[in-house]
RNA sequence: GCGCCUGUAGCUCAGUUGGAUAGAGCAACGGACUUCUAAUCCGUAGGUCACAGGUUCGAAUCCUGUCAGGCGUACCA
């Protein structure tokens, strides 16, 4: 995207390669912005990274850099060399006037880009086992897949979000029995409900349910007969809650894949059988392995047992080359961290099926502790006492339990304490932006009430011209950052820069609103002024809807 | 034992591949509504970046070690 500070680096790019002549070294542009402005609209430290490469001193190598640069676009007021080698870029203000235009002109598309380049990519996420509601930790896994969705699209992937439901293998069985159980008890038979199976409240609403609909006529059958059958109850009933509480949540796949359907076509024997005859497969202990040491793991896996059943590692390999089979470039995964001993196995597996190493990329969402007033809430899916995602968003709200998810960086432990997300409404980072939303949307409305609205496509330059405070300058150059702060977050494949930018976006605004009148006694500096405003509105907007949250007109 | 993640203000957290004087929000204290939304704004205070070495022009960031917390180390899922 041709954002200034897109522009200013392919200046200082084409400045750099006469100086590099035949060193053929790669130099990677950095553009900070400042903290002081005595420092320039930009900064770099270009000059002092080519130090060891062309022997010399920065500063004069900075010196060359500046009599190199050909300002065609007209777009420089200033160069100054700085401290050890910085060089400080002081930028014409018409420079920034082109931000606004830009975002005037395609309001929605304003931080589109094509980073991507169309590229096929798959973001798995949730994937949560079908035998029990979705906690909280699921839900910031959630929140984190959709909106690195919403950013990879963004920015020019064509992206499909997949949720992976293991509804095979013995949890299933283990899931099926909790339930067939649960559903003597509550017909009144004094049975003895087993270990290690799912003993949460909800089994037994379900089993309820279930004697609602089909009566005791399971009673009497033979425990083998009936138990597909509570077993397949059990996982869809749950699958269908999963499924609503994402929807409220505001999370919608476009696939969901069942593992099973990759049984259903043998598919996990004959990606064993491909990875044999590509050497990867051997025999030992009565069981199959999987040479996952040749590439970096630290110990082989099993993907058959010695009785004969293949591990979920197996489906896995399977999985993921179905993946590839259906033509994605790229699979990001979202992992609870509690899998992150997995990273490796899988990335070897990705391999061994021929795939490059970065095409399986894993985002690792760190757990979080939900507390309630400072104190723990236990969490156990097992032991059936846990909070569940659905029940978070019932007390604290979608808008704020998303919010507070995303402005954590993914692989940072995270308390989430309903109290505080709660109480603190009137305070919470999302209400705050969402209230720099409504307050735009109002100015809007006013100056519709006063006949001041005019068609801001039609500002020219000599009324964009006068934004020139510190304040409205400050505004600019954070609007035209916002495209520059998505591709950082769909290469780092972290969604948090978003809601601080916004935060940093918004409080500029309120602040600038404090100061200043939008809608004032000069009717050019007022049309000036709601074309800054309606710049800030579009993008708060923008940033708003790929987080997922909601833009409020009014509050 | 080994591996991964984390340790930054009283609390919750940012700090994008090493950059100039370490940031924000809560909480605390003091101010600002006759105006387009005060769910806002302005100011004050708050730090041994866990600790100790090292690398260099320059380290919260990279390397080594120590300490603390979390997670993982299955022919479980």
């Amino acid at each position: 995207m041709n954002t200034v500070r897109n522009c200013l680096k392919s200046l200082i790019g084409e400045a750099i390669r006469p100086l590099l002549k035949d060193s053929g070294a790669e130099i990677n542009i950095e553009l900070d912005i400042p903290k002081v402005a005595a420092h320039g609209d930009y900064a770099s430290n270009v000059a002092m990274g080519l130090t060891r490469v062309l022997k010399r001193n920065p500063r004069e190598i900075a010196q060359g850099i500046i009599s190199n640069l050909r300002d065609s676009d007209s777009l420089l007021e200033k160069v100054e060399i700085a401290g050890p080698g910085f060089l400080n870029f002081f930028l014409k203000p018409e420079a920034w006037y082109g931000v606004i235009r830009d975002i005037i002109a395609n309001p929605e598309g304003y931080g589109k880009q094509d980073l991507g380049k169309g590229a096929r990519i798959q973001v798995e996420f949730v994937s949560a086992n079908p035998t029990g509601p979705l906690h909280i930790g699921h839900g910031r896994g959630a929140a984190i897949g959709d909106v690195l969705a919403n950013i990879l699209t963004e920015c020019g992937y064509d992206v499909q979000r997949e949720y992976y439901i293991n509804d095979a293998g013995n949890q299933m069985d283990t899931l099926g029995r909790s339930l067939y159980f649960r559903y003597r008890q509550e017909l009144g038979e004094d049975v003895e409900f087993p270990e290690n199976h799912y003993r949460g409240e909800y089994m037994r609403e379900l089993a309820r349910e279930l004697i609602g609909r089909e009566g005791k006529r399971f009673r009497n059958s033979e425990p083998a007969e009936v138990l597909p059958f509570f077993t397949d109850y059990a996982g869809r009933s749950i699958l269908d809650g999963i499924k609503d509480d994402l929807d409220i949540f505001g999370v919608h796949f476009d696939r969901w894949f069942s593992e099973r359907e990759l049984h259903g076509v043998d598919s996990v024997r004959k990606t064993l059988e491909h990875l044999r005859e590509r050497g990867f497969i051997y025999d030992s202990e009565g069981a199959v392995w999987f040479r996952s040491t040749s590439f970096g793991d630290e110990k082989d896996r099993v993907v058959i047992r010695a009785n004969g059943a293949s591990t979920y590692f197996a489906a896995d390999l399977a999985y993921h080359l179905n993946k590839f089979e259906r033509g994605f470039q790229a699979t990001v995964d979202v992992w609870g961290a509690d899998h992150h001993g997995y990273i490796e196995r899988m990335r070897a597996g990705v391999q061994a099926l021929g795939r490059g190493k970065d095409d399986l990329r894993v985002v690792l969402v760190q757990l979080v502790n939900l507390l309630r007033g400072g104190v723990p809430v236990a969490m156990s899916t097992r032991g059936g006492e846990f909070v569940t995602l659905r029940e978070v968003l019932d007390e604290v709200g979608r808008d704020a339990t998303r919010f507070i998810f995303l402005t954590r960086r993914t692989d940072s432990p995270l308390d989430f304490d309903l109290e505080v997300a709660k109480a603190q409404s009137n305070d919470n980072p999302v209400f705050y932006v969402q209230y720099a939303h409504a307050r735009l949307c109002s100015i809007f409305e006013v100056a519709r009430e006063r006949g001041l609205e005019f068609d801001l496509a039609t500002a020219g330059a000599e009324t964009l011209a006068l934004l020139r405070s510190p304040q409205e300058f400050e505004l600019i150059k954070l609007l035209g950052e916002y495209p520059d702060m998505l591709a950082d977050c769909a290469r780092s494949l972290e969604p948090h820069y978003i809601p601080y930018y916004l935060h940093q976006l918004v409080s500029q605004f309120h602040s600038y609103y404090h100061d200043n009148r939008i809608l004032g006694d000069d009717p050019a500096l007022t049309r000036a002024r709601l074309c800054l405003a309606a710049a800030v509105r579009n993008v708060t907007r923008n940033a708003l809807r790929l987080l997922g949250v909601s833009a409020p007109q009014k509050m």
